[in-house]
RNA sequence: GGAGAGAUGGCUGAGUGGCCGAAAGCGAUCGCCUGCUAAGCGAUUGUACGCCCCAACAGGUGUACCGCGGGUUCAAAUCCCGCUCUCUCCGCCA
């Protein structure tokens, strides 16, 4: 969220950014808003100050006994006043809030600008596309033939979007959760999370989930609780409503969960496979930095996070989105994909974001300045570290042999009780 | 699910209608003092929003905030109602 002294400062920079962002912004309405409600916010605190000074005259006279029926009556009147403006005053920062909630981070000076995802720039590539001497296949085929995806038993239990991991299958998903967190937590300085999955609208609005993206959610009906979409949710909300030491900071955390999406408006989209799931299993590097180093964190980040698939040696490019592709909260985002050979192109594996005080503001998550003892905002930042179903997508595809069977990569032998191969077992 | 207790500043904790943004203690910061350490003495010690002032830092001033939301009253931390959360006991339960 974007605090109304600072929109009121920056009007030119924010329409401009936005426009970048393909998402222009109304500033008309907000103009009227805040004007609105400095007034009002004037008019009632003078007649508040009014009512002050008199009451504490009345009691005075009354413990002279004194007569004070004249003043009450007027204070009486005052009152009643000042319960107008109240009202007015609700609602018109309601308004506000509500207005400012719909706003979109303003996007890094870094950031390229663009339409979409083809306007991405491309930041890096890392490893050898592996060759085959034979058509690769995607990892849906290669799964069931393993008899490790059970994609119809999932439609059948749950519904469209949903996939069962049998044997082999479910033992290489929680090897690579494993791997990751041990990797995250004893080399790259995370502490280890494991969170609520579901979660109140205040922890939802304060990530930017809500109130604008409620669609894409799943609601638990008649109670106020959210599916998390990420672990993003519950671990960046620890700290909201909090004052955090400075030298407390950064904070890291890593944490596994499940993620559950409802993925409205992709009818169609990924429609086999694992890439496009209502529940999936992530694990998300979560930072809380101050405002200072929160860019050099967030390259710290990506590279966590690369590390991963080096380590399995997957290839991947990542790319930097450009402000068309940008996410409603995030101030700047580098995406990792991921080499898929089995549908000849790169997928999103990871998404690394700053958001600088975007989410620190809507969360109320502030620091004292050692320097001069001041409140200031921290800054968030997050990613995946990595998604893990889309992980053992490349491994399957990355690891295929000629015969179907799937080689598992050295790194995460300590975590299949060594096996080393997976092949069919009919 | 049933019964009860509670929620006050960074922390502990007092405060049952006006003199309370809130005692006291702890902690923290700054200064003094003691040859060092320990102790001692003094001062300071919330946040948000608005207005004024300023190039800016700072400053002045007003309002709000004692879990959250409403009500009573000239006036609410204090009285009333609803909610949330925490704790204790009973029941149930992985």
């Amino acid at each position: 969220m974007l605090e109304s002294k600072i929109l009121r400062q920056n009007m030119d920079l924010v329409r401009r950014k936005m426009a970048e962002r393909g998402q222009p912004v109304d500033l008309d309405r907000f103009t009227e808003l805040d004007a609105g409600r400095r007034d009002i916010l004037q008019e009632v605190e003078t007649l508040r100050n009014e009512r002050n000074t008199v009451s504490k005259n009345i009691g005075e006279k009354k413990k002279r006994g004194e007569a004070a029926s004249e003043l009450m009556s007027r204070m009486g009147e005052v009152s009643a006043r000042i319960k107008e403006l109240d009202e007015s005053l609700k609602k018109t920062e309601e308004n506000l809030n509500a207005f400012l909630l719909t706003i979109p981070n303003i996007p890094h000076e870094s950031v390229a600008c663009g339409a979409g995802a083809d306007d991405n720039p491309v930041i890096r590539h890392w490893g050898e596309k592996p060759s085959f001497s034979f058509p690769p296949r995607p990892h849906w085929e290669l799964g069931e033939a393993l008899d490790i995806l059970d994609f119809s038993r999932g439609a059948k239990i749950a519904g469209a979007r949903f996939t069962l991991y049998r044997g082999m299958g479910a033992l290489l998903e929680r090897a690579l959760i494993n791997f990751m967190l041990d990797l995250h937590t004893t080399h790259h300085g995370y502490t280890e999370i494991l969170p609520p999955f579901l979660v109140n609208r205040e922890s939802m609005t304060a990530t930017g989930q809500l109130p604008k993206f409620a669609e894409d959610l799943f609601k638990i009906e008649g109670q106020d609780y959210f599916l998390i979409p990420t672990a993003e949710v519950p671990v960046t909300n620890i700290h909201r409503d909090e004052i955090l030491e400075e030298k407390a900071l950064p904070r890291y955390y890593a944490a596994y969960s499940a993620c559950f999406r409802a993925e409205a408006g992709s009818y169609g989209k990924d429609t086999r496979g694992l890439i496009r799931q209502h529940q999936f299993n992530k694990v998300e590097l979560v930072k809380f930095t101050r405002p200072e180093t929160s860019y050099e964190e967030l390259e710290k980040l990506t590279a966590d996070a690369e590390e991963i698939l080096k380590r399995l040696n997957i290839p991947f490019r990542t790319v930097s989105l450009c402000t068309g592709d940008l996410g409603f909260s995030a101030a700047k985002t580098y995406d990792i994909e991921a080499w898929l050979p089995g549908q000849d192109a790169y997928r999103e594996i990871s998404s690394c974001s700053n958001f600088e005080s975007f989410q620190a503001r809507r969360a109320s998550i502030r620091y004292r300045r050692a320097d001069n003892g001041k409140m200031d905002f921290v800054h968030t930042l997050n990613g995946s570290g990595l998604a893990v179903g889309r992980t053992l997508v490349a491994v399957l595809e990355n690891c295929q042999q000629a015969d179907g069977s799937i080689i598992i990569p050295e790194a995460l032998r300590p975590y299949t009780k060594g096996i080393d191969r997976i092949t069919a077992t009919r």
